[in-house]
DNA sequence: TGTACATCAGTGAACGCGCGTTCACTGATGTAC
DNA sequence: TGTACATCAGTGAACGCGCGTTCACTGATGTAC
């Protein structure tokens, strides 16, 4: 997002701009709870006027495009860095990921939407483009700990070891795609629990699940997490 | 939906004109992809002027509230109507319970977001009012599930035995509210399966696993619902 | 270092359009005697 | 059965507002000699 230190100064308050705008974008997102963007309504925030946003995006798409991918970019960096305390403990490293999806999600439920909700009218997500490339890198995180899950041989018991043979197609083509080994097990384990995660995630984020007390639903969180990691046969986390 | 047989034509009339409104509200929404709805498109649409539908609705949020209400309704009486085939079988009734969810959510993604995506800005459900009245019966439908599996003794073998006290109070709560008697046990199960199966669910919905063979998504489905299942405590199927 | 030119950000006016909603009114449908 | 009245659906004009986007232009910032 940044401009790169040796940009010139007129790069660089560009690239400040183009940030200004989506951060003021979003924020008014958060304010009304939506998905829409209206340019008028970022340049009044700013104190420009609206045809000036249109020396930074050719039109409302091309900024909903910037602020999806984006936010493709930032969860994914979010559950990356979530596992770095603790990289040899499988156990630890799900827990973590998926808290972060989770606290994301909560923190960002406009933006969670954004990416993972109704698609978003007008927008069409570009060929083979910066979006589809974003969500995978997103991906590969959690599936990279379904792949070591199986190398340690613990993926799996007792009842995720049969796949059927068109899922085991897709873990193929996702293998090419990716450029890396994506056994169809750990294709089809990460799936169930990626599904599992975003269910609740999506619940809680959008708000459904308000009648609940936050301390319920974090133990309610807990209680799936761990769930989940045993049926996949993750391992228990190190620590106690 | 419709007057009773014993209301006055004019009743009747009034009656299937509201429907209309609602359905052609519905339509735009299937064919625009959106939430949105616009009481211009709606009047166009059906071949009157704007003005004229203020006679049925008061405004356009109260035109929402309806499609909110109504699209509970529906599926709650899809989930409840899949398991009349095979009362006895708790196996089948959640296979079943869970398929209406997952068809219903796929043909109609924009009613499926409506009601359990990102909540749409300007509207505020009603206090107490049928909005949430309409959640409780479709929730309900799946609770009994996990009731009967308690009383089966299937029940969270061997997981799902340990309830957190903070969880327990809500299924307390939730079991007031609902007039039933729900122990924590189920409510824990079923907040569980519920969530997983809504992941899918929400995926596959808002295109997100477009990627994959439509053949490929129903054996992955077919595998996270024995997988719940299995987890949950619930009986296999009786038929082979 | 200074000057001439090119580049770029932002303005203000305008265009075309569509929205939700109100209001007084017309014409048709139902109701009461 | 027929007439007088009440009720209701729908119209058309209007109000106020906001949107995305274009365009010619000004003024400031950077660049080349």
């Amino acid at each position: 997002m940044t401009a790169a230190p040796s940009a010139t100064r007129r790069e660089r308050t560009r690239a400040a701009t183009i940030d200004e705008i989506k951060a003021t974008a979003l924020d008014l997102m958060r304010g009304a709870g939506t998905v829409d963007v209206r340019f008028t309504d970022i340049a009044r925030v700013m104190g420009v006027t609206p045809p000036a946003l249109y020396r930074y995006f050719a039109d409302r798409d091309e900024l909903l495009t910037a602020l999806i991918t984006d936010a493709y970019d930032d969860l994914a960096r979010h559950v990356a860095a979530s596992g770095a305390a603790a990289p040899d403990d499988l156990g630890a490293r799900w827990e973590a990921a998926a808290q972060a999806y989770r606290e994301w999600a909560h923190r960002e439920p406009e933006r969670f939407a954004l990416i993972l909700g109704l698609p978003v009218p007008g927008y069409v997500a570009p060929e083979e483009g910066p979006t589809s490339e974003a969500a995978s890198r997103a991906l590969s995180q959690l599936s990279s700990l379904f792949v070591e899950a199986l190398h340690a041989d613990t993926l799996g018991a007792p009842y995720l070891r049969e796949v059927d043979p068109t899922v085991e197609v897709c873990a193929h083509g996702k293998s090419e795609d990716l450029e890396v080994t994506l056994p169809a097990e750990s294709f089809q384990a990460m799936l169930h629990a990626w599904a599992a995660l975003h269910g609740f995630t999506s619940l809680e984020a959008y708000g459904h699940l308000d009648w609940m007390e936050p301390a319920a639903r974090d133990a309610l969180f807990g209680s799936q997490v761990t769930l989940i990691a045993r049926v996949a046969g993750l391992p228990e986390p190190l620590r106690a």
